[in-house]
DNA sequence: CATAAATTTGCAAGCGCTTGCAATAAGGAA
DNA sequence: TTCCTTATTGCAAGCGCTTGCAAATTTATG
């Protein structure tokens, strides 16, 4: 390229500037312990005046940090993931890290070249968003001892760090709910079936019914993909049901804005004729009409939690894998109502 | 750190398993033209079993490309911006590049220091989302000859690459609806005053009134910030003038979803009471009770075109700046009916 | 078949930074 | 004041890759 760009600002110049070795400049910006207090402040100034900032690939090509962390996640439409990327990026800016995101896009192969060029790339480390994780991949980072923690799915080696909420909890919280109310045909809207949140959610729901002594009608049980389109099907089919549930429990928010759909489609009233609950509460479940009765997973909170596990992780790559496990909160508005 | 992190596969490797140098494996990934077919081949074949992946950073810092693009937002919370991202990643993801997000946080300095490091940094364009850009760093990018592109905001030097929509006609398209139907006293809630699409779509507002031959009431002129909160103040003023307008045209969606519930807890009924209309078509809007009439903005369809104006610009640096001002389309749904 | 021209390839330098190790400066104890 | 520590600093190597330039190879031409 012919375009004369203006010399970038070096760890050279500001050696020079402040009359030190570049090592010792280096020294200083990486807050090295050996360094005296008096040319600390020298290279500070320097770096200060000549508005210095530091070339990352360089930083990083080095064996330095690069202080960027990595972001797995499969697409971006979607309340669920904007809600924990927000939580994960307000903890990186407090902890002074840039987020390079990556997303999948369901694509298998991608998520493993990805995970490549990540580990031997620029991150320090890697956050994992993604509703199934290959166990090849995980296998990978973990004998490179690379950093990185799963958000809201399973392991079954138990050798991940983890953070989640207590789905079972949550789903057996909505449904005894409903069962206090005196709902006795609930219907219920699944996720995913290989997603861990799914299983947890469904056993949840069979657990507080089984507590009210309710046998289980396994045509209740609608199958979802936690998106709204396969919530209208699911919804369809259990309006069509003969007694008609009187509740619909969803597994996440989506569906349930799914099922209000089908719902009023159908020409029946929320929450006179059906209540509807969800699992997740995102940010639109208080602005649908009615507004929406749900679970609430503290999303952002974690976000944050799984950045800070990370970053002590990076701290201390020989910290034993954690799992952190956020309790969730039923979020009564007005999309439920009782039974009689 | 003394963890044994197994040897990463360097172009070094590659060269020897095909037995030729490194510069040749250079030249054959980086797709240069001067390549005997043969050799091509032959290291492509190495590449391959070998898994090489290459090192992003090694590579920026010689000077060649990173193949990642940076794109800089205030926050992520928010359908508008995140509509958007979703645009961006799509294309992006077509064209092979990888993306690094960078929240500002509304804070000005912050914008400033991020754009120099990005500039020195690791991706080769800018995608600047921000609702206020600095003259500034636009200089400083302008200067380093930097490729850059703006979303949905002006600048006034007209140098800058630029992909808007038509805010002034969907606003004067979405005002000429309600005044067909019979609305003459129309609230407007306003956004963020220094915004360009602020103004645009005011004027397009005025514009209409005034074609209907309607002087133009002040008071109906409320101010919001683009957000729920100050919209439902903004509203809240307007249902306290007498007499009560009959329409609110909200600066945005998310104005209008803060306009209707402050409508609703004030008792009163949309649409039957008041219209509601808003501008965007942020995917809240279709989950609304009632869904929200609106003015659409092809967001994702922004984020694409700006992808594609920025790569074009990174291909070629000397291409002038050009500006893409997309259709905005007015959406009908159930949140305005007629006035008589 | 020799030689110039065109096509391929290899070498070396260098991108900006970290870090082990050696060198120097400073501080104490003898 | 001298010598041994200890605190600081500087040097050089090297991270993995691109690229200008020269060398080597091939092809075309007379």
């Amino acid at each position: 390229m012919d375009i004369q760009r203006p010399k970038n600002i070096t760890i050279f110049d500001v050696a020079q500037a402040s009359g030190v070795s570049y090592s010792t400049v280096s020294r200083v910006l990486n807050g090295f312990a050996f360094v005296k207090e008096s040319t600390r402040l020298k290279v500070l100034e320097a770096a200060e005046t000549l508005g210095y900032v530091a070339n990352l690939q360089a930083r990083s090509l080095a064996g330095g940090k690069s202080r960027v962390i990595g972001l797995l996640v499969p697409q971006l439409d979607n309340g669920y993931i904007n809600e924990i990327c927000r939580g994960i990026d307000q903890e990186l800016v407090k902890a002074g890290y840039d987020l390079m995101l990556y997303t999948t896009h369901h694509e298998k192969d991608k998520e493993a070249k990805y995970v490549k060029a990540i580990t031997n790339g620029l991150t320090d480390g890697l956050l994992l968003l993604v509703p199934l994780v290959q166990a090849s991949y995980l296998a990978m980072l973990r004998s490179q001892n690379y950093p990185y923690v799963l958000i809201d799915q399973g392991d079954i080696t138990g050798e991940s760090s983890i953070v989640d909420a207590t789905n079972r909890q949550g789903a057996y919280d909505a449904t005894r709910y409903l069962l206090e109310l005196g709902h006795r045909r609930i219907g219920f809207i699944a996720g995913i079936k290989e997603v861990n949140s799914t299983k947890e959610r469904l056993e949840g729901f069979k657990a507080a019914l089984q507590e009210y002594g309710l046998l289980l009608d396994e045509t209740l049980i609608a199958q979802g993909f936690f998106d709204a389109e396969s919530a209208i099907q699911a919804t369809n089919l259990l309006l069509g049901l003969e007694p008609r549930p009187t509740a619909i429990f969803a597994s996440n928010d989506l569906s349930a804005f799914g099922a209000m759909e089908a719902i009023r489609k159908a020409n029946l009233r929320i929450p006179e004729d059906i209540s509807v609950i969800g699992f997740d509460d995102i940010p639109q479940a208080s602005i649908t009409y009615p507004k929406l009765t749900t679970v609430r997973q503290p999303l952002d909170q974690m976000g944050r939690v799984a950045v800070k596990l990370l970053l002590e992780q990076i701290q201390n790559p020989d910290l034993e894998p954690r799992r952190v496990t956020l309790a969730t909160q039923l979020v009564v508005r007005d999309s439920v109502r009782a039974f009689s």
